[in-house]
RNA sequence: GGUGCCAUCGCCAAGUGGUAAGGCCGCAGCCUGCAAAGCUGCUAUCCCCAGUUCGAAUCUGGGUGGCACCUCCA
């Protein structure tokens, strides 16, 4: 297995801290609006890794946090007129439908800020003992950056006058400008919760580092886990922050290795609440399958930035659904469970740093063979048996595939429809059989008119939605 | 201003020193009553310039053009 470190900019062979095991730490959506295409592509891209590393047979501990406690959520429970709670359900009920739509995995751990705030209690402490971090008199408590000669290892950030000047201050009272806080002090009567250091709220960075040593945490190695991802935006500040956390208050580093995938830009803009261009996800349910969304979305290199559009979107779809027309083929076959030549191919090529190119560049080819062999006369009875292998293993580390293929192509559908069109398509293989092609054809055109194609075939007529 | 990434066929996209994967679209065939699906064949020398090398899309330098982070953000 190769892994991208992107602190270290180059491609690694993946070591895990212990033998066999891997733990892995990514950060998920703060629950304060609908997931949008980056929540998703993150999702997908640690879904697919996770898959990846179980299937060559680590044992994967697969943590995403959910930040439920955040000036956002606060912001959108007062405006609602409700408490925050309510709003971070209803956000992580629908995060969770969504993913589910997406094939996503749940992770093994998703721990939450509000359920931890002992361990960050605790953490603040210890960095506060270590001369780490210090209290000001408004009471907010502040990492001091300057006590940390490792900070800005990780992103490699040099800084600068501009840089100080540009950075947003929260506080005057700050030792430097780089300081970032650990604990809030709230005193608008708003939101808060009690600590040792008063009331308040908890610094966003706060909560990975301090979730990660509570939850996932090896406490007698070099790390504390062995992989940490996260959107590329998170590179600086927020994992920068999280890094200089857990390294000055346990005395070891955060993760050996840290992979950031890279954004989901709408028409060559990067999306974002501020430019007014969020896509949401639940729109592009609306209109798509969530698994044509998954094989859109993972298609591309996971550290690509990733233009969605629809026509390239359309594109993905109908490769998609060369895969389900070979499933349609072979349906209801047993395969055998043996590890096949292109089992082996196709997870060699995605422990080489995920490339999913390669990939679906085996599969197509997979599937181009296959059919090019079914259409010649014989039973190919081990084809046939090797092919569902295949499309087992494609299904479990991909999630392509996994729906049952005739249903694939007439999602949408109603019962009504589907009976008057079965209805319909009987009535023509009886006129095709009477050699009657002008009533045939007619009838074709009834029942294309209902947004369907058809396919004659020697195993029937079939048709799918268009 | 600081830091970093990228530039491969009409579009999407691998390859990162040994002579350009794959998909979509298009064209020509096979198959089919006709279609659809499937299959076969055809389509690039890798932004520009200079250099290193027996050999570069792949390395170095320069240029041009995109983009990102430095502020909440997947």
């Amino acid at each position: 297995m190769y892994i991208y470190n992107s602190v270290k900019k180059e491609k690694l062979k993946f070591e895990p801290l212990q033998e066999g095991k891997v733990k892995l730490y990514v950060c998920g959506p703060t629950v304060y609006d609908d997931a949008h295409l980056g929540h998703a592509k993150s999702a997908l891209v640690f879904d697919l890794l996770v898959r990846v590393l179980r299937a060559k047979g680590y044992k994967v501990t697969y943590a995403r946090n959910i930040t439920d406690i955040d000036d956002k959520i606060v912001k959108k429970a007062i405006e609602n007129g409700t408490d925050i709670q309510s709003i971070t359900d209803r956000y992580t009920e629908a995060f969770h439908a969504e993913m589910d739509k997406l094939g996503v995995m749940r992770p093994d751990l998703e721990p939450k800020a509000t359920k931890n705030l002992e361990a960050m209690f605790g953490m603040i402490q210890k960095l506060i003992d270590s001369g780490h971090a210090y209290a000001t008199k408004d009471g907010d408590v502040y990492f001091d950056t300057s006590s940390d000669s490792e900070y800005l290892s990780l992103s490699k950030r040099t800084q600068d006058e501009d840089e100080r000047q540009n950075r947003v201050e929260s506080s005057q009272l700050k030792k430097n400008p780089a300081d970032f806080a650990l604990w809030k002090s709230v005193k608008d009567g708003s939101i808060t919760f009690k600590s040792p250091f008063g009331k308040g709220r908890p610094g966003w960075h706060l909560e990975c580092s301090a979730m990660i040593e509570e939850h996932l945490a090896y406490k007698e190695t070099p790390y504390s886990i062995d992989i940490h991802g996260g959107g590329a935006d998170l590179l600086f500040p927020h994992h920068e922050n999280e890094a200089a956390q857990t390294r000055c208050a346990t005395g070891h580093n955060l993760a050996k290795y840290w992979i950031h995938n890279g954004f989901v830009n709408i028409d060559g803009e990067k999306m974002s609440k501020s430019l007014g261009n969020s896509f949401f996800l639940k729109d592009a349910l609306k209109e798509y399958n969530g698994e044509v969304l998954r094989f859109y979305l993972l298609g591309t290199h996971y550290r690509s930035n990733f233009n969605f559009n629809t026509q390239d979107l359309e594109a993905s779809k109908k490769r998609l659904e060369k895969l389900y027309r070979l499933k349609k083929r072979l349906f209801g076959l047993a395969p055998n469970s043996d590890a096949t030549p292109f089992t082996e191919a196709l997870l060699e090529a995605l422990s080489d740093d995920l490339n999913i190119s390669k990939a679906l560049s085996l599969i197509d080819a997979m599937i181009t063979q296959v059919n090019e062999t079914l259409d010649t006369a014989g039973k190919h009875k081990q084809l046939k048996k090797e092919t569902m292998a295949n499309l087992a293993f494609i299904e479990e580390i991909l999630g392509f595939g996994v729906q049952n293929p005739f249903e694939y192509f007439q999602i949408g559908v109603d019962a009504q429809t589907k009976e008057k069109i079965n209805t319909l398509i009987r009535q023509r293989n009886e006129a095709k059989k009477a050699k009657d092609f002008e009533l045939s054809d007619k009838l074709r055109e009834e029942i294309l008119s209902y947004g369907v194609q058809i396919m004659d075939t020697p195993q029937g007529t079939f048709w799918e939605k268009v």
